[in-house]
RNA sequence: GGCACCUUGGCGGAGUGGUUACGCAGAGGUCUGCAAAACCUUUUACACCGGUUCAAUUCCGGUAGGUGCCUCCA
């Protein structure tokens, strides 16, 4: 497949670097708070990646639990997002941390995240990696010490920033950047001190001192010990480009002398009404919100992928309500499969081709937005023509396929009872009967059951509601 | 202030140097016991001004407006 490679600029052929095999890093959450819309967008897209990436080579998808270490400003002072969470909710940080990777988990399950569930790696499981990796800096001169911790010095890493296309004599000249004991503006923490005289609730001994890790050494750490020193594809938002990608290059090249990944991707912001999702305005919508509001995980990753990755999207409940109109005619067309008919008047739709041009549109820089308009496309098809009965093979071969790239569960969803095919035939007695009121009656009780009816001329077609 | 991006029909959102993207929503009609679906029609989509070209929404330049990052954030 091809994809849009940030380092270069362009779109490029993905070629693994080992065997079959890519191995892909995605940053993940830090786990102090619930997850807001704008969380889930990148992890929605990067299941399509990965969901698109295993049909042509086996896949090594991890993602990072940043369960410590996270510090509320870039600037490397100021407090650990988690201990100022465990603080507000008068809990340790790491209840904290449980509580949210739980909920992070959650979420992942509803909206259908095909990411290996024992490969959500955790800081805290990884300090000794980390530990290593910044004593291997040390030793090749990239560090120093001051009061409040180990830093990295950015002017020894001679492409500091190309990645970002950082201007560093603008940045240095920007006043809003406070330095404080650190060299350079740029430099960044890789090992904390708890200040002396206080306790964290997370904190370990290190040769420097008791501490905790920085943000950055955390991602490359896990990185190269779950994928190798090089991996095929690093994926995170386009606001980690600046600092946090630009960080986890300097170290994790510093220290290996080597790539640290081949392919950068990055997932462009949604916005919410056209603003950036924010606390003050209160749009940091969660997958709770959405279900009191009668929408399922789904209906968001049908919204997501809507657009494509790279282009800045928009959030509305109109257009959520739109998602889930799509989603549930998707939905409607793959329950044709428990209604084929016998009918050779209708024409046959060349499934096996829907199926290799949805592939190739995804294949094409994960272009999900066209592959959704082919999906639509077959799906109205479907409603036209209805789908013969030897074509059943082709067909759940095509749905399997769509669960497979898209991540919608058509698949999961059962026929109707028994009991509701009866009810089925005896309106249609009923109709041909003309007795219309037995007939609406039947159709009533079916919709209460969530199963509504279409009257075509291939005969009724039952949809769920 | 520095850097980058964007501007497509009511909303969302692809794409292309000359052909209906697609989805949702609205209006009228055909059909139907009704409903739904289907079908037909409909509201002359590509910010503006120039340029290149036989031809530009699609390339180039400028103008206007918007957004993002530089500061927590996907």
């Amino acid at each position: 497949m091809k994809l849009f490679n940030t380092n270069t600029r362009s779109i490029e052929e993905i070629t693994p670097l080992h065997d079959n095999t890519i191995g892909f890093y995605a940053c993940g959450p830090t786990v102090y708070a619930t997850p807001q819309i704008g969380n889930w967008v990148a992890y929605i897209r990067w299941d399509a990646l990965a969901r698109t990436l295993r049909q042509s080579f086996d896949l090594n998808w991890y993602i990072n639990i940043t369960d410590v270490g996270h510090l509320v400003s870039d600037a490397d002072d100021g407090e650990d997002k988690l201990e100022k969470g465990a603080r507000r909710e008068g809990l340790t940080a790491w209840e904290v941390a449980e509580t949210y990777t739980k909920e992070f988990v959650d979420g992942l399950d509803a909206l259908n995240i095909s990411i290996d569930r024992s490969h959500l790696v955790k800081a805290t499981d990884n300090i000794d990696e980390q530990i290593q990796l910044i004593t291997a800096l040390e030793q090749k001169g990239y560090t120093y010490i001051i009061k409040d911790g180990v830093y990295f010095d950015s002017t020894k890493f001679a492409d500091y920033g190309k990645m970002a296309r950082l201007d560093i004599a603008g940045l240095q000249a920007g006043a809003r950047v406070d330095v404080g004991e650190k060299k350079h503006s740029t430099d960044f923490a890789l090992w904390k001190f708890t200040p002396k005289g206080q306790r964290r609730d997370m904190e370990w001994d290190s040769p420097w001192g008791t501490g905790f890790p920085g943000w950055h050494i955390e991602c490359s750490a896990m990185a190269m010990k779950y994928l190798g020193e090089t991996l095929d594809i690093h994926a995170g938002g386009i606001d980690h480009i600046p600092v946090h990608h630009t960080n986890e290059i300097a170290q994790s090249e510093a220290a290996t002398g080597k790539p640290f990944a081949k392919t950068w991707v990055h997932s462009n912001f949604m916005l919410v009404d056209g603003q950036k999702i924010s606390k003050s305005l209160q749009n940091g919508f969660t997958l709770a919100d959405l279900a009191k509001k009668g929408f399922d995980a789904l209906d968001l990753r049908m919204l997501v992928l809507q657009s494509h990755f790279q282009t800045e999207s928009n959030f509305t409940w109109e257009v959520l309500a739109a998602a889930r109109t799509r989603r549930k005619e998707l939905q409607a067309a793959a329950d044709q499969r428990y209604q084929l008919h016998t009918s050779a008047t209708y024409e046959n739709i060349d499934f096996a081709d829907v199926g290799r041009q949805i592939q190739a549109v995804l294949d094409n820089n994960l272009n999900t937005p066209q592959a959704l308009a082919l999906v639509s496309s077959l799906v109205n098809d479907i409603e036209k023509h209805g789908v013969s009965q030897t074509q059943a093979a082709e067909f759940s071969e095509l749905l399997q396929l769509l669960d497979d790239l898209l991540g919608f569960n058509v698949l999961t969803s059962e026929d109707i009872t028994g009991e509701q095919q009866s009810i089925i035939q005896e309106r249609e007695a009923a109709r041909n009967a003309k007795d219309w009121a037995t007939s609406d009656k039947l159709r009533d009780t079916l919709q209460t059951e969530g199963i509504g009816l279409n009257d075509t001329a291939r005969g009724t077609v039952w949809y769920r509601l």
